[in-house]
DNA sequence: AATATTTGTTAGTCTTGTCTAACTTTTATA
DNA sequence: TATAAAAGTTAGACAAGACTAACAAATATT
């Protein structure tokens, strides 16, 4: 399991996008977009993560993980939750703070870590945005996620967790006063651009088609 | 303040190299041995430092930190013991655990940890290695140490902290019951092969030359 | 079905950091 | 002080992982 960092990079994104894409697939450009890289530098490593046994893939073919490569992945997504909650919980880190450190403390490697950091945090089951923390054997359900453009007028429904994650989106969300748990009402919902008017903690906002794509929810 | 791990060890070794060194200097073999890396290695290595400003240097000539590089490679130090002394004291490592995950540790980069992991830790002056923590501006000072092989039939001591943290040397001083601030007295040193008879929790262990001159102490 | 567009691959280059082998400079020693 | 030993450097090769430009395959569109 001596896996470099940028091997695990590449893990990591192929098994978000197969897990967030409708259709369950994992393209070259789709994974040269999301780690920004060139397409030519995404095939050229496909070759080698297939050498390494991480993935099945022929060429122009449907790309998978190997059990070895998920579990790789799984692991990566729970240390990463598991830095999040405790740089939340432990260390005054903001919502939107959170992500670009716990990308860089995820790739550290030593299983006690992992293992005394989860006790230390008394194994908990979400991290700071709602998301699912996989236990200790890499077991998890993905929420079935349903986001905030969905919704039709009059909805009632309450915030999970965000897709982007970038500091510039969460930063956003943070300063119109989103957060986790909060109750949100679907006011208006104008066709013209499928923007829509919500309102949530007393206060009304108007939110663009592309925002609410990025908002998952639970209906209420 | 962009550097990359393999320069953050560069410079960290010469730190050290430089300090530990009775003379002061740090030459390419001893910093090639250091970092288990070929002396040609560190030669073109160090033209690169050179270009990025952060060590003088002259072929064949002296080798030392700029302002900038010194800077770095206290930080890099301060860093290291901050995370040795939160695996000791919140995640129940055991002293010779955490140097590798500590210096893994010490690369990532973001000072708003630094500052709340020092913050949360209650802001320490020691190290679990009994080493001085330098602070936020790289204030510290080295102590004169001395190391158990300098002592004298008869001395007593304390000791402080241990010269070599690899692994196997911190196992072999926990395992003979040696801890920070063990009291130690000379029992017996035999002039043939520099070994020495020495006790400490009521009991006597017979120590080579070669081990005392790895522990660090304060007379008393 | 023919063609255009999108998606993916290949070939060839660059950079970084490593290595070995051969060579040079400095230091120690006889 | 001449020479041997140690310390340090250079040249050239290699591997990894990125890039661009050119090409090939698959999918969509008329």
């Amino acid at each position: 399991m001596d896996v470099t960092k940028n091997i695990e990079d590449y893990l990591k994104a192929i098994f978000y996008i197969i897990n967030e894409s409708k259709n369950g697939k994992a393209g070259t450009n789709q994974l040269a977009d999301y780690l920004n890289l060139s397409p030519a530098s995404v095939s050229s490593m496909l070759r080698k993560l297939k050498e390494k046994k991480l993935v099945t893939y022929e060429k122009y073919g449907k790309l998978e993980l190997t059990q070895n490569g998920h579990e790789i992945a799984v692991q990566l997504v729970r240390k990463h939750r598991l830095w999040e909650t405790f740089l939340c919980e432990q260390l005054n880190f903001s919502w939107d703070e959170v992500h670009e450190v716990a990308h860089q403390l995820e790739h550290i490697q030593s299983s006690k870590l992992i293992i005394e950091l989860d006790k230390f945090l008394g194994h908990p089951k979400f991290d700071p945005h709602g998301d699912v923390i996989p236990d200790e054997k890499g077991n998890f359900k993905f929420r079935s996620k349903i986001t905030l453009s969905e919704l039709k007028k009059g909805d009632l429904c309450r915030l999970i967790s965000v897709k982007d994650s970038s500091a510039v989106f969460l930063k956003y969300v943070t300063q119109i006063g989103l957060a986790l748990s909060s109750e949100i009402e679907i006011k208006e919902l104008r066709e013209f651009d499928n923007s829509m008017l919500i309102s949530f903690n007393e206060k009304t906002e108007n939110i663009s088609n592309k925002f609410a794509e990025n908002i998952y929810i639970e209906k209420v």
